[in-house]
DNA sequence: TCGACAGTTAAGTGCAAAATGAAGTGTTAG
DNA sequence: CTAACACTTCATTTTGCACTTAACTGTCGA
């Protein structure tokens, strides 16, 4: 096992594969041209380096036509490199530039269950600063007024409770480096908004895209502007 | 900030520093002597190594006398380690050999609060077999024997439900690569376990000693021999 | 049907960086 | 005080493997 980790990182250690991977957290598929492009190299090159990838089981191919698509082969790759990006140095210069353009998945996201990216973390921003949510030492905190925001909004706080399993707690960020909500509150908001049409799926991807009416309904009640 | 992780990449997934990370997953600080005899490298080399890791702020080196103990910088960095570990081809040899040694840290530690390695997932295998846990699709539960059997173990159910943050939960353990118990009732039986004297911490490291009197009581409350 | 395009395969080259050798500094133990 | 030890530094060698050049397969559009 300690050499199959060894291959594995010596896998991902390489700078035109680290890119790779770096370019497929964007959550969607790519072609082969298309990660030759994002990474700057010969179509030679990056075939090489996606044929050991996809050896190695980090990536799985899907052809159609003429055209090759490249994506993680399961997401727990992502999460890994995604702990390898929480590793790099909390910098000064880490907060990072408003002009910066903003991925699909950098914007808005899932995160094993729950809303994550930029939306997931002003959406927690949001309601802390309404105080519906308080931000305590061991965690987050439901205020009084929260229950009563999140039983209109159609969360059943109560039930929720009763489960067994993590009812709230913070979840870092590693595209805005800012903790957002997780846990069955989350899990059970996120569900709502794609019930309510909020929030969209996309295909082969932790993508998630703002709809016309979800834009409205941040704005109006929670004073997001997508 | 992709090149940071670029950085970050290359220098974890050179094989020699990928051993290096390998073998400081035991926890514990080890010298750069120790650490040139578990790579199988020079002293000259493994110094190399250990002062670019030093540089980019994964490891950190502390002095005593004319030795020098190197470690995790935080404990971060082992958790992206182990989210690499956890790619490793979901092989057919995966179930370890019952004789390969267990080192330390696999044998028994703390993950973020609760017990985690070999005992960890052996006391949740116990529980689970005894039915006081049972694995449902949406996690683990406790049943009314169950309930019954923490609250004779002075584990107050009651108090912590009504905490906000997780109650009980599934967590993947790398080593093993077997759910163990996470979540507030996993803390509180962790904590316990260290005021009763079971296990105790080491320095330095997340790994944990049994006790004789922890062997003695693993081995009549719970079936587990140590 | 043909040419442009997407991607692959094979052979050969170059170079960054890992390993080695030799010569240091600082520390401790006897 | 000296010798063994822990580790580092620097100059040199080695080498793995990323990348190139070139030739090829398969697919589509016109």
């Amino acid at each position: 096992m300690e050499n199959q980790f060894k291959q594995i990182a010596t896998l991902i250690g390489d700078p035109t594969r680290a890119t790779i991977m770096w370019t497929l957290l964007e959550g969607k598929a790519f072609t082969a041209t298309e990660l030759a492009i994002a990474v700057t190299t010969s179509p030679q090159n990056i075939s090489m380096h996606l044929t050991k990838l996809v050896q190695a089981n980090l990536l799985v191919v899907e052809s159609q036509g003429r055209h090759k698509y490249y994506r993680f082969a399961r997401k727990e790759i992502a999460y890994a490199i995604e702990a390898m990006i929480s590793l790099v140095p909390p910098s000064i210069s880490t907060q990072s530039t408003k002009t910066e353009k903003i991925s699909g998945i950098k914007h808005c996201r899932t995160c094993y269950d729950h809303l994550a990216g930029k939306v997931g973390v002003a959406l927690t921003d949001s309601l802390l600063q309404q105080q519906l949510l308080l931000d305590t030492s061991g965690g987050f905190e439901i205020s009084p007024e929260g229950e009563k925001w999140f039983t209109e909004f159609g969360i059943p706080l109560t039930v929720l409770k009763q489960q067994k399993r993590s009812f709230l707690r913070p979840c870092l960020d590693w595209s805005e480096r800012r903790p957002h909500m997780a846990g069955s509150v989350a899990t059970a908001l996120l569900d709502k908004m794609l019930l309510e049409n909020w929030l969209r799926k996309t295909k082969d991807s932790r993508a998630l895209t703002v709809t016309a009416k979800g834009k409205k309904e941040f704005q109006s009640r929670l004073g997001i502007t997508i």
